[in-house]
Parts: structure tokens; C-alpha cells; sequence
DNA sequence: TTCTCTGCAAACGCTTTGCACGGAT
DNA sequence: ATCCGTGCAAAGCGTTTGCAGAGAA
């Protein structure tokens, strides 16, 4: 076998609202100053299934915050990156996306529809901690294909 | 398990040489006119093994073809892709690379100097075509981390 | 002739950089 | 007063598009 896949999830990530205050908890227990800006981009990034792109975000903050700029929401997406709070997703077409599940899991790209939904996937553990001679720090895993909803659609 | 990792390869796409006749077979054989830029296009792509980029190919083949222009690698590799004999890899930082190994296989990329490996890698039979309810057409797996040469170094 | 390939120039879109303003300490 | 976060404007860069000229059939 190759992993495990579970066909249901359980991870604390899945919750629908998380507090500004958990937010902010959050931000600070990782050395970040919880400014507006970044406590509304976290929380946003925590409560979307969709693994946004900037312009996701962009569209959907802006109308809470109307001055927000999409340097801002760059800046703070490197900036969770570099803590790793936060994990790109460079999955095709040049678009990244963002997902704050650092958890271990894969994730399953529509190519019809275009949403990233995450699977759960329990990496093996590590037999080797090299292989053919390079040392391995992470590992990603990804499907395509198309989704329950656009293969019921059709 | 998780698949199997081999830590020796036998895939025909490990010559080192392959010669513009062969080449233009292939091509035709997939049913692509076999133009010249499009021959060494091909060719370097097969004999290379750093997976590369655009400019990368770009650089390397204008020596030769000293009229060549990016819009033509452009134009070719993506003929190439719909044509299913070349794979576009999209790992991270917005870099497209190119592989004509489309055999079964991983891929590691250094995180220090860059360059993407092939790991010879047998993705599992897929024990139902379906995850979640999503249909599963392709499976990606890559690694992140130090290289043999970059971690001989250090 | 007709069709396709090629390649220059310009457009495009996402991301980063430069820099100045403003709020917080 | 100093520091740091914010956000506008411009630059940067990889890729695509428009189009005209060249070459093959």
C-alpha cells in the first residue's frame, strides 16, 4: 500500500469559524505582531476549504477592508511562510495557492472546475531518511481529475 | 508501503545519446511534423537531465540555432504536452520545467542549488479509480530537500 | 498556391520592489 | 522619536498573443 488514504477528516482546521481571538493566539505564540491585516488574512486562510489564490483573497477581504492591498496579502502570505504557519501550493498552471493545514495530507486538483480540495493522507514513515543519495525534507503528493461535482454535473 | 522506490533506474530515456533520426520517428509516430527546431527541441530534451526550463533550453539550443526564439520553445513544448509525450512539472516558485520521461516516476528537487532529480518511483495499482468521491486521472508525487551533491559539499 | 511553422514585438498577468505615509510603542 | 506595517505605483519576469514573413508540399 501507499500511504493512507482516510475518506473522512478530523483535523482541527476543519472547524467553519475560528475566533480572531485563536487567531490571534495563534499569530503570537509564532512570533508574529497580530496586526489587523494579518489576523483577518490568517483567519480567512484558516476557514476556506478552497485553498485561495492571492486574488481569492484579494476579493473576498477587500470588502471587510476596503483600503487592503493585495501587497499586503503577499507580504503576509511570505511572511507565514517563512514561520510555517502557512504552506504554498504550486500545483499547475503557475497559480499558487495557499493553505494553512500544515498537517500531513494530499490534496486533489479539479481540472474541470479548478478547486483544490484536501485528501487525507498519512504519509509513511520515513525507512530511508535519503534517497539515492539526497535527503529528503518533505514529501508532496497530488492528484488530478474531476471532481464529485463536475462528474455528477456531466 | 507506499510504492516502490528503485534506487537504480533502467528506463530507455536514460541514453545519453539519442540520434535526430530516432527522434523524428518518435515524433511522427505521435503524429507531429518533424520540423528541425522541433527534432532539437525534442532531442534535448531526452538527452537532458535537469528537467529544464525555458530559458534554460532556450539558452543551451540558440548556440545552435542561433535564429531560435523562446515564442518557438513555447509554441513546441506546449504541442508537445497536448500531445501527451512531454509532462510540465510544476514544483514550486512559478518555474515551469519539462520532462519527456513520462514513465511512472517521482521527482526531488534540491532546495539549494535547484535542480529536479528523477526517482524512479511505481505509483501503486489504484485499488478504486474514485478519493472522496472525486475521479482520479493523474498522480504526482515529488520530495523537497538537499541533494547529493549539495549535501556533500556543506 | 496554400498551409503551416517560425519568430519579432507587444500585450498580459502575477509577483516583487521602492518608497513614503501613518500608527504603535 | 523610532520602528514597523501598510499600500500605492512602478518595475520585473515568465508566458501568451497578434501578426507577418519564410518555407514546405
Amino acid at each position: 500500500m501507499w500511504g493512507t488514504i482516510y475518506h473522512s477528516k478530523g483535523s482541527i482546521m476543519e472547524n467553519n469559524t475560528v475566533s480572531i481571538d485563536q487567531v490571534k493566539t495563534y499569530l503570537i505564540d509564532n512570533g508574529i505582531h497580530p496586526s489587523f491585516q494579518r489576523l483577518k488574512i490568517f483567519q480567512y486562510l484558516m476557514q476556506s476549504k478552497e485553498h485561495p489564490t492571492v486574488d481569492i483573497m484579494y476579493q473576498a477581504l477587500c470588502r471587510e477592508i476596503p483600503t487592503l492591498s493585495k501587497t499586503t496579502i503577499y507580504n503576509t502570505l511570505n511572511l507565514f511562510q517563512q514561520c510555517g504557519i502557512v504552506m504554498g501550493l504550486t500545483i499547475e498552471d503557475n497559480e499558487v495557492r495557499y493553505d494553512a493545514n500544515i498537517e500531513s495530507h494530499a490534496h486533489f486538483k479539479c481540472t474541470t472546475c479548478g478547486k483544490v480540495y484536501d485528501i487525507p493522507f498519512e504519509y509513511p514513515e520515513l525507512q530511508e531518511e535519503r534517497i539515492n543519495g539526497h535527503v529528503i525534507k518533505e514529501r508532496h503528493f497530488y492528484m488530478r481529475g474531476i471532481c464529485k461535482d463536475c462528474s455528477n454535473t456531466s
